[in-house]
DNA sequence: TGTTTTTGGTCAGTTATATTGACATATCTA
DNA sequence: TAGATATGTCAATATAACTGACCAAAAACA
């Protein structure tokens, strides 16, 4: 291993116990809009995905969760009673269910994403497009890793 | 607001998401790990902050992990059983407890370590130290924002 | 065509992590 | 000494996840 500082043990430690900050404050920032639904964050993960991949299949949004069938349906049903997703058999196989936000889970997902965007946006805002994308590979490489 | 390409909803929803898969990727590595001690991630949480602030008091742990007291001790109950950490009687205010690790919290803590280092080391051994350091500038903005 | 596999749904029980609220004790500070 | 602070604890509850078992519909395959 080359002996770079930033690769040192404890910057590594530092970008560890980051990340699980990011994630905190990022997601706990829409948690009065979603209380007023009677959601949590499996519902806000939930509706955040089905808004960025309109029409995915339970078994899309399973594997981009990483949770099992059982821990999504109990988010799912919630959703679909409470009007917010719709589910309609499959186009081309017919055994899989896509997932639609109806109108009431747009207007959630717009007020989720407008709690969510203020820490982001401010936190870019007076940076230089060359370090967004440098931040943007970064977090892509761990993802990916 | 200004019309950038990085600062479009689109991308900032990207950044939501990333932050998301970074931190579970991340924290989910030393499962295996953690469960040889009969720990699980909120003891994984303490351990890490203890091993990086030595003697660090219940209160100053509680501020870090933002959780409550109640759920902080059963994880520091678990961990003082288990020996892998103690509490001693504040030098200056003896009304507070300094943490410490204990030679098993030691190990566990670096046994942990291996495991989440290899995905970050990945991530980052490729980038030149300017990209590194965007990295992480960005990420404290998005903590203290 | 009939069999097997895949996709999704559901029942039941359990675990891990967190919460709220109340109350107790020791110690520090004014 | 009175009040504030740091910590611990009891009890009940909520949320998000898990395992394991089983079922039906539809697709894929032989």
């Amino acid at each position: 291993m080359r002996d770079l500082l930033y690769l040192k043990d404890d910057q590594i430690k530092d970008f560890i116990e980051q990340i699980f900050y990011a994630y905190r404050e990022t997601y706990s920032d829409p948690k009065k809009v979603l209380k007023k639904y009677s959601f949590g964050i499996a519902h806000h993960k939930a509706i955040h995905l089905i808004e960025r991949h309109e029409g995915l299949t339970v078994s899309d949004l399973l594997s981009k969760l990483k949770i099992t069938k059982q821990s999504l349906n109990r988010v799912l049903r919630d959703l679909v009673k409470n009007k917010a997703v719709s589910l309609k058999k499959g186009e081309i196989d017919s055994r899989q269910r896509q997932i639609f936000l109806d109108e009431k889970g747009k207007k959630l997902s717009e007020e989720i994403f407008i709690e969510q965007k203020k820490r982001i946006y401010n936190a870019l805002k007076n940076s230089d497009a060359d370090s967004v994308i440098k931040f943007k590979n970064i977090l892509s490489k761990i993802i990916n890793e």
